[in-house]
DNA sequence: CAAATATATAAAAAAATTTTTATATTTATT
DNA sequence: AATAAATATAAAAATTTTTTTATATATTTG
């Protein structure tokens, strides 16, 4: 019960409810997440800590860079993950798209590769 | 989002997942959860307002009781209240029923009517 | 290798939630 | 009609969570 409580915890947040919907298409690196989100670092820091407590997310290390992508190795949270893609409407993340575009294209990313080759590993 | 963020924070306690499963089978009424949980009464009566709220249960007055009973009319709402009723063991709300029992034996309800009637009565 | 970047974490402050205590309301019983 | 029972609600106190501020660590770049 201790465990199904985190992780409806981790899901009863705004700003994590967002991360959730940003990171459902691709992995993003804490400080894509930051740019999307526009908060200060230890913030969004501290959200995706809960998330991975409760298991709803991964990490892969890549250099100095951590990203971070959804967990759906458990059918339960898999449904749960789904659902809440699902329900968020593209309209309610608009800003933070629009922000995380910015961000990308004004600092691309891994500098020492060529766009080609960092598009190529993004997908992985 | 934020109506989602509300039913997740309901699912985030264990007070709130235990009254979802002891009414899972059947409908009680708050001095009948009160006494299984073994809590005073504006505590229970502060959780079920939670869950009425965020619309995981709902009421029938009867009388002077109100009665709590799961409301699965929406989808999602729904399949989360079977994954929670699921995945919660009967082992974990052993005491709670054990003391549910005892409550209903100690103190028959609607005293105004045979137990037989009540029992009819409850089933709806 | 010094400086810069990305991220985490600890401590303090702020905000939100939960619990307790007291009181109010409604219905039923005597 | 007065009392008791069931439940809700409001206010205060306690607790937990979140946010902020400051600092630490690891990696990379110049």
């Amino acid at each position: 019960m201790k465990n199904l409580c985190k992780i409806f915890h981790a899901l009863s947040d705004e700003t994590r409810l967002k991360i959730i919907k940003l990171i459902s298409t691709e992995e993003l690196c804490v400080c894509e997440i930051i740019a999307a989100l526009n908060m200060v670092q230890p913030k969004v820091s501290f959200h995706l800590s809960v998330l991975k407590e409760a298991k709803l997310v991964k990490t892969i290390k890549k250099g100095k860079w951590i990203f971070y992508r959804i967990n759906d190795s458990e059918l339960f949270n898999r449904f749960l993950l789904l659902s809440i893609v699902e329900k968020i409407s593209h309209e309610e993340i608009k800003e933070e798209l629009e922000r995380l575009e910015k961000f990308k294209i004004q600092k691309p990313f891994l500098p020492s590769k060529k766009l080609e080759e960092q598009k190529n590993e993004r997908k992985v």
